[in-house]
RNA sequence: GGGCCGGUGGCUCAGUUUGGUUAGAGCACACGGCUGAUAACCGUGGGGUCGGGAGUUCAAAUCUCCUCCGGCCCA
């Protein structure tokens, strides 16, 4: 009978996991370790929501298991944790793909579908694939206070009738409820698991936000030309288009003529590449300090910028005059569209005249700059300076309004060629080409954006100063949110810490929050707007809405606070006493995301909660793209409410690229799927390959390097385990044994162990993963390549001994210590080795591997000069190795002596563990000297060509007399900087030390190897006796082998049959005890082997030698 | 245009905070060795303008300035 179980000699990541997954299921392991720590000192995290759009990728995974390794790390330090995943619900994005799911090309499809329906479609969606992200976080090893799956796929599945009655099982009990109320309150504490972002506590909270906002005057509607999506039919605010927000377009580059008034057959020449936008124009700016120039041009007259003519004329044309744009300030001209409706109605076609504006450039265009205020930003803030109509031409779908005529119901993305063609035939078209720019495309659907003068709703972030924030006084900062915030910000620590100027940066140059979308699924803006007075209001919460309702809240109650439920409620207005609806508008969704440090602690029910877990410890997310969002709103919210940091450490980590270094695309054949890769290479392999990546680094993420990672450090530390429960079989050992026999080797090991936990400890306390893990697998390595390299006969020896004993409790601390420290990082392999080795044979042991206290080191064990002692050895091994290696003696080949050459104090130190080199040279004696002339001869080498210029014909008689001279007191004259005079034919030649080079040779019978003052010599003589040692070895290793092909077990006894030649022969005759204790033979028979054994022939030492192996009996070490 | 991050053998990266022997590791390649835990390991070898230039210094991958390239963020 074994007592631990066989292990498996190939390592298989998702056979193992997928076992570990059902035990931890089958044990209730998280949950039990939720509730070894309840009570206990809090560490708060808050989870960065996740859109519960599609399922998690790759890049998801960096973060959540930095997540999990974070909180595992605190759960077993003895903090209590909170394990609360966030998803994020609302907004266009889950609006865009359940349009897709139903094939809707505008918001008229959704209103005619019922916006209810619609609405009900989104939170079904996201309730699928929160479920689906779920499983695959599990699957990963995140542990978290999930939900069950299928309460979430029930209630998607009922989301058609949400009205209807439900039960389900709560944190504590059932709770029954309309399934739209259940919905509502996931994530409570009622109901427990996942916050999701569309939860009333969610939404109301945000309102309280708002209204607090709204107290101190921050809030304010603006009209303002802003980016529009036409299929969106919305705004898109400045975090919306930052980034992701461009994309390489080609566009007609129109050269028009603007016919001047009063100077007969002169016209302007403006370019655009947004022909549409023609049809709005009132101005042409000009720089006041440009040169332009008036030119003549096929019996035309034009003007344009002085230093752009190359760019609009093949051959220079005549220039009639320069002058610059103040000379031409004032001049009226006629417009391209002056016909329309929209024009005449307010005289537009009378008012056109140049106007200056210094931000006139010639990088582009004629100089001379088509000015709509209705369709572009500057051009409307131009319009405000000078008092100009604004023209707006397009609808909310990107349609021609009425007043455009012929235009008017074309789409604005199909009106550039029918304009250009208007604009032609009334020949004012002066150059038409096709351009290529950057152009603002919706970062949802990809359509490209036009400018729209709108009104939206904005949190004003406070007056842009000029000034870095310590030069601010107290008084700018009190009314002043942008600078609240950087106040705020810098009281955080940012990993890395260029976090910090990163937020500062956006914060410095944030505009106004616009917090408004014209859509259907998110935030109910909590904004009564009265027509009647121009004033608004803004509810904080559900209850104030019901006090101030005075009609449709019978629609409302029992519905949760999203449209089209919410929009039948009105109050009566604050100011004038109207009755009043609330705006249709939608909020921004990282309001959503940015409440949740308040929300899902319960900020407005129950402050204590939420002040034992606010702010939260640490929060870790991947840096693109959140300074601007989730970051941002965080600090925003969090500053609005209390003026305090939401978070107190944010760590940060880059972005997933595929092997090739490229971003993964579906369509460039590079991407990887998470339930592919994790399925494939397995969790833990993808959690090392994280965590081995410094955070803030791009990470390369790919199967080749999965399986670089599982070579060099799983199957190590698999073999490892492997090595030790197959000994400790054999041994019947349990960890019950005691010993002080500690040899060297053991102590050595036990103080890297105990160094180890000392670091590893300080890095996770510092959030630092990277720098834990290259610790980990340097010591995975060291216990493996030199430990149990070396100790690999004592655990192989048959008596059981003190030393024996030491080896096996050395070797059982190292293990089931690592494993420990490797739980937060890889669950499931440490779990399986834990179940094994510790579970099975130690009573008092926790159920799972993670219920335990994180390790603690002993400094009593921790020997300092020990360590730098092994060192030492480890590197004269390694030259001792490389001098054999030079000579040609195999390692197998044992050797009479290896002399180290070195500094006292290096000799002294290695002196007690010489034993260990002995050995691992295979040599009879280490011995010590510092004289090096005992294995080496020096030979002096005149550098010829520098000593040829100096002496010329001399140089040959120098050559004579210094080989007269002693090698060694030359030597060490030049070593000390020293130069050598010679006597040459009267005269004194004197020698630099940068005038020769010292070379070393071995001496006849040794070979050497040196480095870093470091030298080791091998006596490479050979006598018979040593030869015949060798050949023994020799033997066993053949016969070694032969076992292993046999199929035999490590423990199996045997008879060993040999037949071979006389030098051979005398080789078993003097050897025989040991090749029969090497290789577990009951007896060596110089004989024939039977029919049944297991013969090879081999060639050795110019001998035949033919073995044949029988088993004995097998031999039972327990007995 | 501004800010930040990076550029080190064929590939992936460490080393840069605090300048200091001969710039390291892994992968890949070649040859040799070890091995009854090991697809592991050990040794040797080839392979480096440390992006480029200038400066400071006894000494620069490391500090300073300029510049080129890639990425991120903002205009």
């Amino acid at each position: 009978m074994t007592i631990y179980k066989e292990v498996s000699s190939t390592f298989d990541p998702p056979n193992v996991e997928h076992k570990i997954l059902m035990f931890w299921k089958d044990t209730d392991a998280f949950t039990k370790r939720m509730a070894l720590n309840q009570g206990k000192e809090p560490w708060s995290f808050i989870d960065g929501p996740i859109t519960a759009n599609n399922p998690m990728g790759v890049h998801h995974a960096w973060g959540r298991t930095y997540k999990d390794l974070f909180q595992r790390f605190n759960a077993m330090k003895g903090f209590n944790i909170r394990y609360q995943n966030g998803f994020d619900c609302q907004g266009l994005w889950v609006e865009v793909e359940v349009e897709k799911e139903f094939g809707f090309a505008s918001k008229r499809d959704i209103e005619k579908f019922g916006i209810d329906k619609f609405v009900n479609k989104c939170k079904e969606r996201v309730l699928r694939f929160s479920s689906i992200q779920t499983e695959q976080s599990i699957r990963l090893g995140y542990w978290m206070d999930w939900n069950d799956t299928s309460v979430l796929l029930e209630l998607a599945k009922h989301m058609d009738h949400p009205e209807q009655l439900l039960t389900v099982k709560g944190a504590k009990g059932n709770i029954a409820d309309r399934v739209e109320q259940i919905v509502g309150k996931l994530g409570t504490s009622e109901l427990g698991g996942s916050y999701f972002t569309f939860s009333n506590e969610n939404n109301y909270t945000i309102w309280a936000t708002l209204k607090k906002c709204h107290e101190r005057g921050w809030i304010y509607k603006g009209r303002d030309v802003l980016p529009w999506c036409p299929r969106c039919s919305t705004a898109l605010s400045q975090h919306e288009i930052a980034t992701e927000g461009y994309r390489e377009l080609t566009h007609p580059g129109l050269t028009i003529k603007l016919p001047l008034k009063n100077r007969t057959n002169e016209s302007l020449l403006v370019w655009t590449t947004t022909p549409w936008t023609l049809t709005a124009n009132v101005s042409a700016a000009v720089h006041p300090d440009m040169d332009y120039v008036k030119v003549g041009w096929n019996n035309e007259i034009f003007y344009l910028g002085k230093n752009v003519v190359d760019r609009f004329f093949t051959n220079t044309p005549p220039i009639f005059r320069t002058l610059t744009g103040r000379n031409m300030e004032g001049w009226t001209y006629e417009g391209p569209f002056d016909t329309l409706p929209a024009v005449t109605k307010d005289k537009v076609n009378e008012l056109h005249k140049i106007i200056l504006w210094e931000e006139v450039s010639e990088t582009e265009g004629t100089g001379i700059v088509h000015i709509a205020p209705g369709c572009g930003k500057e051009d409307f803030n131009l319009g405000i300076k000078y008092d100009l109509p604004a023209v707006a031409p397009l609808d909310e779908y990107g349609l021609f309004k009425d007043g455009f005529g012929w235009l008017t119901g074309s789409h604005v993305y199909k009106s550039a060629e029918p304009i250009i063609e208007d604009l032609r035939a009334r020949e004012r078209v002066f150059k038409l080409e096709t351009y290529r720019h950057r152009y603002p495309v919706c970062w949802r659907c990809g359509n490209e954006l036009v400018f729209r003068l709108v009104a939206e709703w904005f949190i004003s972030m406070g007056k842009k100063l000029d000034r870095s924030i310590d030069a601010l006084t107290q008084r700018e900062i009190e009314n002043n949110l942008r600078y609240q915030i950087m106040e705020v910000a810098k009281k955080i620590r940012w990993i890395p810490s260029y976090g910090l100027q990163q937020e500062l940066d956006w914060l410095r140059n944030m505009e106004d929050w616009m917090i408004s979308k014209k859509r259907y699924w998110g935030l109910a803006l909590p904004i009564w707007e009265c027509k009647k007075c121009g004033s608004f209001d803004v509810i904080g919460g559900e209850n104030e809405l019901k006090q101030r309702a005075v009609q449709g809240w019978e629609n409302f109650e029992g519905r949760t606070p999203h449209r089209p439920w919410i929009d039948t409620v009105q109050i009566m207005c604050s100011t004038c006493g109207a009755i009043v609806s609330r705006i249709p508008d939608v909020g921004n969704p990282w309001l959503d995301a940015g409440i949740v440090a308040y929300s899902t602690l319960d900020y407005r029910h129950n402050r204590k909660k939420w002040q034992k877990w606010f702010p939260a410890d640490f929060i870790c997310e991947s840096l693109a793209g959140q300074f601007r969002n989730w970051f941002y709103s965080m600090l925003t919210m969090s500053t609005i409410l209390e003026r305090k940091p939401p978070f107190l450490t944010c760590l940060g980590h880059g972005t997933v690229l595929a092997e090739d270094g490229r971003e993964m695309h579906k369509s460039w054949g590079n991407a990887i799927w998470f339930n592919d890769a994790v399925e494939t290479m397995g969790a833990d392999i993808m959690r090392w390959m994280y965590c081995v990546n410094k955070a803030d680094a791009d990470l390369l993420f790919g199967y080749s390097r999965a399986d670089e990672v599982k070579r060099s450090f799983f199957i190590p530390l698999w073999n490892i385990y492997n090595f030790f429960v197959t000994y400790a079989n054999l041994d019947a050992w349990t960890p019950k044994d005691a010993s002080s026999n500690f040899s060297l080797l053991d102590r050595w090991i036990l103080s890297k162990l105990h160094i180890l936990i000392q670091n590893v400890t300080t890095h996770l306390d510092d959030y630092d993963a990277y720098n834990a893990t290259i610790l980990l697998q340097q010591f995975v390595e060291e216990l493996s390549t030199w430990y149990i390299r070396r100790s690999r006969r004592r655990f192989w020896k048959s008596d059981s001994d003190e030393d024996k004993k030491a080896a096996y409790i050395t070797l059982y601390a190292c293990l089931t210590t690592l494993i420990q420290l490797l739980a937060p990082f890889v669950p499931f392999i440490t779990e399986e080795i834990y179940q094994n080795i510790m579970r099975s044979v130690e009573s008092n042991s926790k159920e799972s591997v993670h219920h335990n206290n994180w390790p603690l080191p002993n400094p009593t064990l921790i020997d300092e000069d020990l360590m730098i002692a092994m060192d030492t050895v480890i590197k004269v091994s390694s030259l001792g190795r490389a001098a054999r290696n030079k000579a040609g003696v195999k390692l197998r080949q044992p050797l009479a002596e290896a002399r180290l050459v070195a500094k006292e104090e290096v000799l002294k130190r290695i002196r007690k563990l010489k034993w260990l080199v002995e050995e691992e040279l295979n040599v009879k004696k280490l011995s010590f000297t510092s004289q090096a002339e005992s294995v080496l001869n020096y030979k002096i080498r005149l550098l010829s060509r520098v000593l040829g210029k100096k002496y010329g014909a001399l140089l040959n008689k120098i050559r004579t007399s210094i080989t007269t001279k002693d090698a060694t007191t030359l030597v060490k004259s030049f070593k000390n900087g020293e130069s050598f005079d010679l006597q040459i034919e009267g005269h004194v030649v004197t020698l630099l030390p940068t005038e020769v080079v010292i070379e070393t040779v071995s001496k006849d019978g040794w070979m050497i190897a040196e480095d870093g003052g470091i030298l080791v010599g091998i006596n490479i003589l050979m006598t018979d006796d040593l030869e015949n040692e060798g050949l023994a070895r020799d033997i066993v290793r053949r016969i070694q082998n032969q076992r292993k092909a046999a199929d035999f077990i490590i423990s199996d006894e045997i008879k060993t049959y040999y037949n071979t030649g006389s030098k051979l022969a005398r080789v078993f005759d003097l050897y025989g005890e040991y090749i029969a204790a090497e290789t577990l033979s009951k007896a060596l028979y110089n004989a024939e082997p039977p029919e049944d054994a297991f013969v090879e022939i081999y060639e050795l030492g110019g001998e035949k030698l033919l073995v044949g192996l029988l088993l004995s009996h097998k031999k039972d070490k327990e007995t």
